[in-house]
DNA sequence: GTTCTGATGTCAGCAACTGACATGGATGCC
DNA sequence: GGCATCCATGTCAGTTGCTGACATCAGAAC
């Protein structure tokens, strides 16, 4: 809902009540929470579909692809759907960033994200621990990305920010 | 406390108040939320303790040592610190596995532990990017070798997750 | 036109949490 | 000993998130 959105920017998200919420949008709190499961989950109604993107990419992914490559083509069809609103991804960043709360929530929508693509890759014949090591590698190095582009000078768009991040991960984990 | 993990582990989570955890530990509702923030944070009183064990070990680390190597000093240490108790571990990995409330919880520490860890690199001169890298890297790494180690078969200690799951993960991203 | 179904409203209620104030017991000082 | 002080705890009332049970009502299906 964007009403919800407008209101917690507003008045911030502890200050706003779900009745306030519902009014706002025209219907009963009962309503509310018969469409939210709870007053965080407004926020994340495109958890899924980013989801669905970045599980689409990974088993779209050439089957010789490596594993830490399946995912990236998952990252970066996701990067692409966030990354045409920065406005949008700053501000809801923002108020992650403020709600200890909403972050939680974005933590476990992460966390979904990669053992879902975890799951994606163990259907491309990856083993259980490398499917699971590369995924949340992706997601972190997404996670990292995202907040250089919400940043104050991103080196470039989402994606950009995602690749910077990624070789900067590989020269980190070189072998010594 | 003992008591809610006691609650916790025979009716669930979901199914225990905080009047009845207050109950067994033989005070009121509100001493309880005076000692506790919330139902879940009882199951966290040892991530302080955690957090300090890892950072020391981090800061301790020898200066010439590569990020990720410092990181890892840290997450060895933290492991330690864990490693001792398997049964408690898998209890309470089993708590969190089953309540998404918990499993939230759960995330929000292990990111701040990250975050944690990013600023202790910083100290030792590590630009911002290849430090959240870096320490996240390592928490992500700790967290899945904590998967391994109370899993079915694990390979040995906790340690030993870690240390399985480091080499995969090198193996993983070692450039193409 | 009736029936059925799905979305919404209404209402009562539980449980998580909080603020304000009372109380009592330990501690320290004279 | 007596007194002041402080800190932990109890008491109580209240708000808010969230849920179950049931009523209502509009539109689709027949």
């Amino acid at each position: 809902m964007l009403s919800a959105m407008e209101l917690y920017v507003e008045r911030g998200f502890e200050q706003t009540t779900a009745a306030e919420i519902a009014e706002r949008a025209g219907v009963t709190e009962r309503t509310f929470f018969r469409y939210f499961a709870d007053k965080r989950e407004v926020l994340f109604g495109g958890a899924s579909e980013l989801q669905r993107i970045v599980l689409e990419a990974i088993e779209a992914a050439p089957t010789d692809e490596s594993p830490v490559d399946a995912v990236f083509a998952g990252m970066f069809a996701g990067a692409e759907r966030i990354g045409g609103n920065r406005e949008w991804s700053c501000q809801r960043a923002a108020l992650l960033a403020a709600n200890p709360s909403l972050m939680e929530r974005e933590l476990l929508k992460l966390s979904a994200l990669g053992e879902a693509a975890a799951g994606a890759l163990r259907l491309r014949g990856v083993a259980a621990l490398p499917a699971r090591l590369a995924a949340h590698t992706g997601v972190s190095v997404f996670s990292i990305g995202f907040d250089t582009w919400v940043g104050d000078d991103p080196p470039g768009d989402f994606a950009e920010c995602i690749r910077v991040a990624l070789a900067e991960l590989r020269e980190l984990t070189a072998a010594p």
